[in-house]
DNA sequence: GGCGGCGGTGATACACTGTAACAAACCCGC
DNA sequence: GCGGGTTTGTTACAGTGTATCACCGCCGCC
């Protein structure tokens, strides 16, 4: 999903994403690294959820190897950034193209035949689910709600199998 | 949560477990070998989610060892019995406490105190979920839902930190 | 009885995911 | 320039999961 040209209006470009991830670390006194700014763009391009290896081979050049454990470290800060989101599904990564208020929950929407990850939110399912855990007795600190299936592209490109 | 003595109603035994376990197979036509059945009551007593290697620890005796891989054949099929559920975001397992409607999602509810994990179901998340899935032009086919948080239980432990 | 298939198990090896620990490089203010 | 914090490189290792092959036990069949 989103690698259908002539639909991006949902999601900024890679370049945009890179100039925003620039100007949010200059705002909050961060340092947008070379690494950072590699891995990020490494994510933002895939088109799909990455997993760290993978970043880390796409990455590496034959003069200049990239250890999975520096991608490790640039993902956990782009993660508290919020600029990229983990799939804990698949143990993968892919850019945040959402902008979310702060605290808001995400639905990861995965589909199962192109691999594209999009985001949605929803407050009726923030409503509901909020009002389930204190029906429970619980107090919730984060939550993780991932959806695999098939996208509408996917979908509609092989429409009877 | 649930390891509070005196407030077992909201879950079954493991005797029971077991017992049902075992009648499902055979409606089933399946075998619920020993392996099997130990996987089970070492995932029903834990009172908290295990890792896969943390069962075959448990498994193994100083004269008879439980490789790893047993113990993943055994919880792959005990979870495609319904029997036990996977927790993507702790890569741990539980005992499926509840009983559920084939089809019905399940919210888990992960206490980051005691470690335990309950299960919960709402038709009003699903309803909302499903909505939300609708306008987004995805087709679902499976979906995890995972909280983290403080049981009841252990909040009332420690009221004010 | 013998024979062959089939599912389950044991065992080894390996791939993938993630973290710990320490050293070196870098940056920035003083 | 110097000291201190942050980032990166490097190695090693722990944890998670799968592939492969051999073996066993069982059941049906000839």
């Amino acid at each position: 999903m989103h690698r259908h040209e002539g639909h991006d209006a949902c999601h900024a470009g890679t370049g945009d994403m890179l100039a925003r991830a620039e100007g949010l670390c200059r705002e909050r006194g961060l340092q947008f690294t070379p690494l950072r700014r590699d891995v990020l763009e490494a994510v933002a391009e895939a088109g799909k959820a990455q997993g760290a290896y993978d970043i880390a081979e796409r990455l590496s050049v034959p003069g200049k190897r990239v250890a999975p454990v520096s991608v490790y470290r640039a993902l956990d800060f782009l993660m508290e950034q919020g600029l990229v989101h983990r799939i804990a599904s698949r143990n993968a990564f892919i850019p945040c193209t959402h902008g979310h208020a702060p605290g808001e929950g995400v639905i990861f929407l995965i589909c199962r035949t192109c691999g594209g990850v999009d985001e949605a939110s929803s407050e009726e399912v923030e409503g509901s689910l909020g009002r389930t855990l204190e029906r429970a007795g619980f107090t919730p600190t984060h939550s993780i709600l991932e959806v695999e299936g098939d996208c509408g592209a996917c979908r509609d490109r092989k429409p009877a199998p």
